[in-house]
DNA sequence: ATGTGC
């Protein structure tokens, strides 16, 4: 990282001042080390951002960001519909509303000695993985318009979890807005027969136990104490969202030279929020929200199913569902006024603060749980949001650990039957379908986790609640 | 991320 082009505030706060094309400033929220690590390709990605029309305050990154498709991911930024504002599908991704579920299971470690095995073996045989993997669901198509309606409130009517998980999922299990007439046939063929699967690349479910907590008031809000197990669940829309996600970037670039949009890059292909365009990709973007959703409320049905073989009786219920790559409309306070934004979060994770009323009752006190995905093999965290008066890059926090390397890079270095047994030999079962993803995954593969989540806590994001360390892991 | 590729 070039240094020279940014200006240190405080400890975790680096700023790209406004020039050239940049409406508004760029700022990374992370620490010295991290920044230095992170590729210059990251400031140019932020600079760009700052160019688009109607963006607001700044450009942020999250301490994990790293270059993506346009924008960067651990990239966040709003815009206003009044002033001009786009909504970008580069800036959300193609894996629409990937995000991660955290499950209770109410077993202690101890309750897994002599299980553990076993448990690795079934969940891996119960849950559909990999790329191109199909579910026990085929849909006809009044089923995906209900789902791309309901999303996990469309998959408890269907016998999928129970009505109860509604309330810790981010927007009740529901995005509303959602437009399935705005989703190609192509997309919803895509999907047809992948309802309830995990997917490929940096997706999993993980068994996981509590090893720490850093803040006993909020983690005894999230019900977790040391030694709990729990299981997290990454996953997205799978081929539905990066259908949609092609679909549209295509549209928006053909688009933009009419809108008066001039893109540095063609990978920022964005369209007015109040276009035609920009509304269409809106409806579709909530409709692949609800099938992320709707996917991982199947996925826990299956989860419930498997731990119901091994240990009968058993209830695991839901800690919280968020999702890490998404545009939503939201109100923030933007120098003392309060406006109706758009809000792309790409790789970063909605992080409410205290009070806000679209948390469930119980969470009110502690703010949002922030799920934070490490890599294979290291540690995840759960962080308690902040956002509130002073909040920075509109109540938002990093997602994950971030790649320190290609995928590339990473089949080079390292095999995937090594990755295996280097983790069983310490105690950590992975279960995947490709060894080739493995290697992607190698824990080095990725930053370090820990030093993500200080950073996010000393820049006020979000507030460390609790790590987690791996038992078991199924791989897409 | 992805029926892994213009």
């Amino acid at each position: 990282m070039d240094f020279s082009k940014l200006q240190q505030r405080g400890s975790v706060e680096w700023r790209l001042p406004a020039t050239g094309r940049m409406r508004v400033p760029g700022v990374i929220l992370a620490s010295r080390d991290l920044v230095a690590a992170m590729d210059d390709k990251v400031l140019e990605q932020i600079a760009n951002v700052a160019g688009l029309p109607g963006i607001v305050a700044a450009a942020y990154a999250m301490p994990d960001a790293h270059w993506g498709y346009g924008f960067p991911i651990g990239g966040v930024a709003a815009f206003d519909a009044a002033d001009g504002g786009v909504v970008s599908a580069g800036g959300v991704g193609f894996d629409i509303s990937c995000g991660v579920r955290t499950l209770h299971t109410g077993l202690k470690r101890a309750d897994l000695e002599g299980a553990k095995l076993r448990l690795a073996d079934l969940l891996y045989a119960r849950i559909p993985a990999g790329l191109g993997s199909v579910g026990g669901l085929r849909l006809s198509a009044g089923g995906m318009e209900a789902m791309l309606m309901g999303g996990a409130r469309w998959a408890v009517g269907e016998g999928y979890g129970a009505i109860a998980d509604l309330t810790h999922i981010e927007d009740s299990g529901c995005a509303a807005g959602a437009d399935p007439g705005a989703v190609s046939d192509q997309a919803k063929r895509r999907q047809r027969d992948e309802m309830g699967t995990l997917g490929s690349g940096n997706h999993y479910l993980e068994l996981q136990v509590v090893a720490e907590l850093f803040d006993q008031a909020a983690a005894h809000d999230y019900g977790l104490a040391v030694d709990d197990v729990v299981v997290s669940i990454h996953c997205g829309s799978r081929g539905l969202g990066h259908q949609i996600g092609t679909d549209y970037l295509r549209e928006m670039v053909l688009a933009a030279p009419a809108a008066g949009i001039l893109l540095p890059d063609r990978e920022l292909a964005c369209a007015p929020l109040a276009s035609a365009l920009g509304r269409r990709y809106l409806g579709a973007m909530r409709a692949a929200i609800n099938c992320a959703l709707a996917n991982r409320q199947i996925l826990t049905q299956l989860t419930r199913d498997a731990f119901a073989e091994v240990f009968p009786g058993s209830a695991l219920t839901l800690l919280y569902d968020v999702s890490h790559n998404t545009c939503k409309e939201e109100t923030h306070r933007v120098d003392g006024l309060s406006r109706r934004l758009f809000v792309h979060r790409k790789g970063a994770t909605r992080a409410f603060g205290p009070g806000h009323p679209e948390l469930p009752a119980g969470y009110r006190r502690a703010g949002q749980p922030v799920l934070i995905g490490g890599s294979m093999g290291t540690a995840s965290y759960i962080l308690a949001g902040r956002a509130g008066e002073g909040e920075r890059a509109f109540g938002s926090a990093c997602h994950g650990a971030g790649w320190a390397m290609s995928r590339h890079e990473a089949t080079r270095r390292w095999q995937g039957r090594a990755v295996i047994d280097e983790l069983a030999g310490r105690g950590i079962l992975i279960r995947s379908p490709s060894s080739r993803g493995v290697a992607e995954e190698a824990p080095l593969a990725y930053k370090d986790v820990g030093a993500v989540v200080d950073a996010a806590n000393l820049a006020g994001l979000a507030v460390k609640v609790a790590r987690l360390a791996p038992l078991v892991c199924v791989k897409g």
